[in-house]
DNA sequence: TTCCATGTTCCGCA
DNA sequence: TTGCGGAACATGGA
């Protein structure tokens, strides 16, 4: 489920229950979810350590571990279990083991997710293009202006690529733009000033919110759109129908009436 | 059985 | 150069 939301749930999960332990085991369960680096060289340079700090960047959640931190992507099914006893998880990829007898495991059913070791963050974001967190406090609305200047293409596009901004997915795009009226497709420069703030400003007031309800987006209230995704349904803000379409790849839903 | 899925990447084409 | 459509990845659930 990780969208920027859901990352900064597991973000501070980890931080609650996986800091200051040793690492006496590092099972890594399939090797597919490594990105990048073999299983001797991740297993060594975490066994033995203690995370002691967490960070996240969009959908990328980092723990430092001594001289290296821990990368992890979630994919489209990745998630976070910490637990005490023998009965890992059943979709379990990398396993750590603290002293202590807990785990934390990374789980990952799709396997589109993945775990891997980088230098710092920040050097990883810049290597791989992202654009700034929606949620850094630094992130103004100029900055997000700046963004979406002198580029064309739709907006719901414009929202999804990582490397403009870092950690919306496909429903809280969809969400945003219903929640400000904006078609997905609406060319970028064909939205006004006053609707881009409005992204803006309801961009962090949604994603705040679903951090309130720790990621789950089914506790979300029931006027947004996520509980209303189906061809057919009634719009909850208007008396319009909600269509669904394809941007970028993505199945889209949106209000064919108040959303132009 | 068939279709769909909260993500990312790569390729070809306009 | 920019943007977009399509396919691929792996696998369970409706």
């Amino acid at each position: 489920m990780p969208e920027l939301p859901e990352v900064e749930t597991y973000a501070r999960y980890f931080a609650r229950h996986a800091l200051h332990q040793r690492v006496v085991r590092v099972d890594v369960r399939d090797e597919r979810i490594l990105d990048e680096i073999r299983r001797e060289t991740f297993v060594r340079k975490l066994k033995g350590r203690e995370f002691d700090e967490v960070r996240r960047h969009g959908k990328h959640l980092f723990a430092r571990a001594g001289e290296t931190w821990l990368h992890l992507h979630f994919g489209m099914t990745g998630d976070l279990a910490y637990y005490r006893g023998d009965e890992a998880p059943r979709f379990s990829k990398v396993i750590f083991d603290f002293e202590g007898g807990t785990h934390l495991a990374f789980e990952d059913m799709r396997l589109f997710g993945l775990a891997a070791l980088v230098d710092s963050p920040d050097a990883f974001v810049i290597a791989k293009g992202l654009g700034p967190d929606p949620l850094d406090p630094a992130f103004t609305f100029d900055r997000f202006d700046a963004l979406l200047a002198r580029r064309r293409g739709a907006i719901k596009s414009l929202l999804m690529s990582q490397e403009i901004i870092a950690g919306l997915g496909n429903l809280y795009v969809d969400e945003i733009l219903f929640q400000t009226s904006i078609h997905p497709k609406r060319a970028v420069d064909r939205i006004r000033e006053n609707e881009r703030r409005a992204v803006f400003t309801t961009m962090r007031r949604i994603l705040n919110e679903a951090i309130r309800r720790h990621g789950r987006e089914t506790e979300l209230p029931g006027r947004y759109l996520f509980h209303h995704r189906e061809t057919g349904e009634r719009c909850p803000r208007c008396d319009g129908t909600i269509k669904r379409t394809v941007v970028f790849g993505r199945t889209t839903y949106y209000c064919g009436s108040h959303q132009k």
